[in-house]
DNA sequence: CAGTGAGCGAGCTTCCGCTTGACTT
């Protein structure tokens, strides 16, 4: 039997390490941290020093079992990963398993080879104290920031809301990004683009300045039909193009999200695949070093399969602002491999990081560039021509995002040159980009918040909680104008072009408006983008022995917990953003549009009179918003009308009224208890002729849906099949059955063969730990 | 699918970082 138990943090990890060390040591994984801060209370005495009280992750009963098993009477190694959180789940490891601290041995390695391995067994040290106090003050901070804002948000706001010291930012983010879009105004000016003509060959050409306005352009061109134009001046310059550094996981995402289209979910599930398979290194570092090992594997294929001069050895300095460093980079396990992956999404990201880990070791890219400056006789600009050509290709050979070339004909200055042709087409200024996941985690890793395993939940939580949405932008139409000169002759036109349209960009909702505008208001010391930077410094003097973690705490509690409770004393109203948009005419009741439970909404008459017990004092009428209006700009002439609703439109076939309205999903009209969406038609406008035909059409579809009724038992066509239902169990009807055939006795059998409803067991998953 | 927004005041929500499953919302 093994006499020595190695403790690493992935199974993965355990398995690729059980080949390097023989069978003297077994090697088991901790799955991460595997003892935190209980999930229902703050866990933290702040009047005791910020003593933490630590308990085993629910989920980790089961694996701190097998470890305590497997290290009876055995040596053991904690060999979790080499930074801080790693130290901190070593330290909580030797704890569990009542392994004295100050004399467990304790081991790291940045890459995983034999030789990286067999130099940290024989080099041990003990657990770095100063390191898992570090951990401790991190950890303990997020969870007053957390724990202590999220109610607040809570009584101010909307219940279940959360706010962090990661989350909160990454929404400010994206409320300050969509502000910048709104306030931006933008400018039209116009852009000339010409081809002339030398000889046999053709030459495109653009003027080296925008011109304002279409009189000027069109001056312009009137000039130009008669002008003279000359080369004045060809340069040439020689440019080089360097290859990216190999992967980090926030790298992977931005190229993953541009090239291949994934979502930073997809990525790290497909990356994780990769990676547990043993194509690839761990998926979530922030370090760009490739081990000496792949560095030449990676020279030796480049050399054999392009030549000597592809190859160049390249070591990355890590650039990421809080970097730990330790793993590797993202590559793959064995350069030698150029397809690993078992279906068509994990081949390709194989693929591009094979690409991108073997580009970084080759030479860079050899481009000349030409500039051409042509004189136009009588006016002071330039037309400019630029031509590229790839002189050496270099790494573009693998990794490509490579340019046409684009070859100038021959030219000499003084030459002269034939206008052939030129325009002028409008174009507009833009706005900043929107931010898309990928380009989101790049902003967050610059400013040194999150760390790689987080990214990809981060983004999860901001849209779980109803902060942020993932859309698909439809832009806008514009008439660009347009004056076009071919030989002497000019006309103008207008083309018609969509702008702003973009995928999967993220947006704001009213809510993150709302929860930004308070935190910002009240808290904000978090919400600066540098705060987690002045933590991280602190964090470091930590870890460096100079000052205490419950120092560090106390400094920052003393300015936090009173804007906590400056914030529990927020005004309700003021929070919701309530605007008193004027007084109805009609009642001459206040209108306010503000933030409610369900997100914005108009309101007719005091929600809170000043006489609470007055009985008297009617109830105040709430109304949606119209359409395309917005909390902060709606006006009272736009608020009137909506409290039209809900009304009466006539009345039903059978001598019911029929109401119309607006609700959470969309226009309704009801009879009775009966609803029906009506999408195309304005509830305010609706005739009663309309509504009967929706409700008639309404009750006609649902007639075909059920297929045969036997009181409790029916079947009906549901939009995936046929099935039959008892009103809570539901079964579906086999393909090769005919559900018009199926008699009741068929039908009650098929039920009772069905599984039992699984609903609800997915949502109790997260929330219901303790049950 | 579902069409709300005060209320009696129960019992509940929430953070960041480290890991991998189980599972169909």
């Amino acid at each position: 039997m093994a006499k020595n138990l190695v403790i690493v943090e992935s199974p993965a990890k355990a398995k690729t390490l059980t080949g390097f060390l023989g069978s003297d040591y077994q090697v088991k994984s901790s799955y991460g941290h595997i003892r935190d801060l209980p999930e229902r209370k703050l866990g933290v005495d702040v009047k005791k020093h910020f003593e933490p009280t630590y308990q085993v992750s629910p989920d980790k009963e089961q694996v701190v079992k097998e470890l305590k098993t497997a290290a009876k009477g055995k040596h053991v190694w904690l060999a979790s990963d080499s930074d801080r959180e790693g130290e901190a789940i070593a330290w909580h490891v030797a704890h569990v398993l009542e392994l004295d601290p100050k004399k467990t041995k304790r081991i790291v390695f940045h890459e995983i080879t034999k030789s990286a391995v067999t130099e940290a067994i024989a080099h041990p040290r003990t657990i770095d104290m100063k390191l898992v106090d570090a951990q401790q003050a991190r950890r303990i901070l997020d969870r007053l920031v957390g724990y202590e804002l999220s109610p607040v948000l809570w009584k101010k706001v909307r219940r279940g809301l959360s706010a962090g010291r990661v989350q909160s930012v990454a929404v400010r983010l994206i409320v300050e990004r969509e502000r910048e879009i709104k306030e931006f105004k933008p400018e039209s000016s116009f852009k000339i683009s010409a081809i002339f003509e030398t000889g046999k060959h053709q030459l495109a050409a653009e003027l080296s300045e925008k011109i304002t306005n279409l009189a000027s352009s069109r001056k312009f061109l009137e000039h130009a039909a008669k002008a003279d134009f000359t080369v004045a001046n060809i340069e040439q310059k020689p440019g080089k193009r360097s290859p990216g550094a190999p992967f980090t996981t926030s790298t992977l995402q931005q190229e993953a999200a541009r090239r291949l289209g994934y979502s930073v979910r997809q990525t790290m599930t497909i990356a994780q695949k990769l990676y547990e398979h043993g194509h690839i290194t761990y998926m979530r570092t922030d370090s760009t070093i490739l081990s000496g090992l792949a560095i030449n594997a990676a020279k030796e294929y480049i050399t054999k399969e392009y030549g000597a001069k592809y190859s160049q050895v390249r070591q990355y300095q890590t650039k990421s602002r809080n970097a730990q460093e330790a793993h590797e980079a993202i590559r793959p396990t064995q350069i030698g491999r150029l397809e690993s992956g078992a279906d068509s999404g994990q081949k390709r990201l194989y693929e591009l990081i094979w690409r991108r880990t073997v580009a970084s070791q080759m030479a860079a890219a050899d481009i000349e560039k030409t500039e051409v400056k042509i004189d136009i006789s009588g006016r002071n600009e330039q037309f400019l021509a630029t031509g590229e050509v790839l002189v050496f290709d270099g790494f573009l050979k693998v990794y490509g995002g490579g340019k046409d070339d684009m070859i100038l004909p021959p030219l000499e200055s003084g030459h002269r040159l034939r206008l052939k042709s030129a325009d002028a087409l409008e174009t507009y200024s833009r706005p900043p980009a929107r931010y898309g996941e990928a380009s989101l985690v790049k902003k967050l890793e610059e400013l040194g918040i999150g760390r790689p395993s987080t990214y990809a939940p981060t983004i999860g939580t901001i849209q779980d909680r109803g902060y942020i949405e993932k859309k698909d932008l439809e832009g806008e139409v514009r008439q660009l104008k347009e004056i076009i000169l071919s030989g002497s002759k000019i006309t103008e036109q207008t083309q018609e072009v969509t702008i702003g349209a973009d995928r999967a960009k993220l947006v704001p909702t009213p809510l993150a408006d709302i929860v930004t505008d308070f935190l910002v208001k009240y808290f904000g010391e978090i919400l600066n983008y540098d705060f987690t930077a002045k933590a991280e410094n602190e964090l470091d003097d930590i870890a460096d022995g100079k000052l205490a973690w419950q120092k560090m705490l106390e400094d920052f509690y003393k300015g936090f917990h009173p804007l906590v409770e400056k914030g529990e004393e927020a005004d309700r109203a003021e929070a919701a953003q309530t605007r008193h948009l004027g007084k109805d005419p009609k009642t001459g009741k206040p209108v306010y549009a503000r933030y409610g439970r369900y997100g914005p909404v108009l309101q007719l008459g005091e929600a809170d009179p000043a006489d609470k017990d007055d009985k008297d004092i009617p109830k105040p009428k709430f109304a949606p918003m119209p359409e395309g209006a917005e909390l902060e700009t709606v006006t009272l002439e736009q608020a009137l009308p909506m409290f039209a609703l809900p009304r009466e439109v006539g009345q039903s076939t059978d001598e019911q009224p029929i109401i119309a309205d607006i609700g959470r999903f969309g226009p309704y009209v009801k009879v009775g208890k009966e609803f029906f969406s009506i999408k195309e038609l304005d509830p305010f406008t609706i005739t009663e002729s309309e509504a009967r035909q929706v409700i008639k059409d309404k009750q006609e579809a649902a007639a075909k849906r059920v297929v045969a009724d036997w009181g409790k038992i029916q079947i009906l066509r549901g939009p995936y099949g046929p099935y039959v239902t008892d009103g809570t169990k539901n079964a579906r009807i086999p393909k090769e059955q005919d559900p018009e055939k199926l008699n009741e006795s068929a039908a009650k059998e098929l039920l009772a063969k069905a599984p039992a409803s699984k609903r609800g067991n997915f949502r109790r998953r997260r929330g219901a730990k303790k049950s």
